[in-house]
DNA sequence: GAAATTTGACCAGA
DNA sequence: TCTGGTCAAATTTC
């Protein structure tokens, strides 16, 4: 089964470097408009996010592989010797009434724009970081239900596997603005209260100001476990346009929504000849720009 | 002092 | 019996 898996982890991390160079010119791209005293053509913010969201993609599929891949191989023969393979679809990913739990993969934070009171920390098996449990800070105010389990990737630490479980019916009520209103633009400096996250024991995005990523799957969704399908219209729009500028980039992509949104190079390779894209770039690119960036 | 976090214990499922 | 999920008392932080 390793050998199988073994591949897809030396890409993952290979994805991951150019990812973080993405990133990476993505901020120099943020620091220059003001030293080139004109602003940011669009097309090179959609290059950038454009690479990024394809490797969030890639990174997502071949995460997908391997579990999937963990999966099968313990069906057949159960090997506890697997260091980067951790139990992922078994019932115990699952909550404890059976329900089934929504995945989803961050960088670099945890915050999601609730507000989550930590309940419990469990050393897992197999895995290297412990695993978080969160339950909605409102479960005595409205008797919200929402819980959530975070978990750190072994393969890449700065990613958080996050699993979310029953409904926020906090949100129902006045104090939704309150709630969500970090849910639409949260480059995950966005406090959920005084000014600190609930429950980050580990470095988020605060440092930089960047919501570096998301990639979402629904791990088994049924009717009703929608978290968020509130927000599925605000998503459906933004995936339609594809005009990916940092501060839209929604933390809500894919929890409520009924697919993956990262359908496999679904939107990765549109910068076609002729495409606004080209351009941008071309019509705004130029070496004195470029001489700036170095 | 209130609220949040930590952590050991307990429980349930495989 | 082992492991993951939750509880709740103790501790910490504001």
């Amino acid at each position: 089964m390793a050998v199988a898996t073994r591949p897809s982890c030396a890409a993952s991390e290979l994805i991951a470097k150019g990812r973080e160079s993405a990133e990476f010119l993505r901020a120099l791209l943020g620091q220059q408009p003001a030293a080139a005293g004109d602003e940011m053509p669009h097309g090179i913010w959609n290059l950038t996010e454009q690479i990024l969201r394809c490797c969030d993609r890639a990174l997502a599929a071949l995460q997908d592989g391997i579990e999937d891949a963990a999966s099968d191989a313990r069906k057949r023969k159960p090997e506890p010797d697997t260091d980067d393979l951790r139990m992922t679809s078994s019932k115990r990913m699952r909550g404890s009434g059976g329900e089934r739990g929504t995945r989803v993969e961050k960088k670099w934070t945890m915050e999601d724009g609730y507000i989550w009171r930590k309940y419990g920390q469990k050393e897992i098996r197999d895995s290297k970081y412990p695993r978080l449990y969160f339950r909605c800070t409102y479960k005595e105010d409205h008797g919200c239900l929402a819980r959530r389990r975070v978990q750190q990737s072994d393969v890449d630490p700065s990613v958080f596997l996050i699993t979310y479980f029953g409904e926020h019916t906090c949100c129902s009520d006045n104090n939704v603005d309150d709630v969500l209103a970090p849910l639409v633009i949260n480059f995950g400096s966005s406090s959920t209260r005084d000014g600190q996250p609930s429950g980050s024991p580990w470095p988020s995005c605060d440092d930089d100001g960047l919501l570096v990523s998301e990639t979402s799957e629904i791990y088994s969704l049924s009717e009703g476990e929608d978290l968020r399908s509130d927000k599925g219209n605000m998503t459906d729009e933004l995936m339609e346009n594809s005009t990916p500028v940092p501060e839209l980039e929604p933390e809500t992509e894919g929890m409520g929504l009924p697919q993956p949104w990262w359908e496999p190079l679904d939107g990765c390779l549109d910068w076609e000849l002729g495409n606004d894209i080209l351009f941008d770039f071309g019509e705004f690119i130029s070496y004195d720009y470029l001489s700036l960036l170095q």
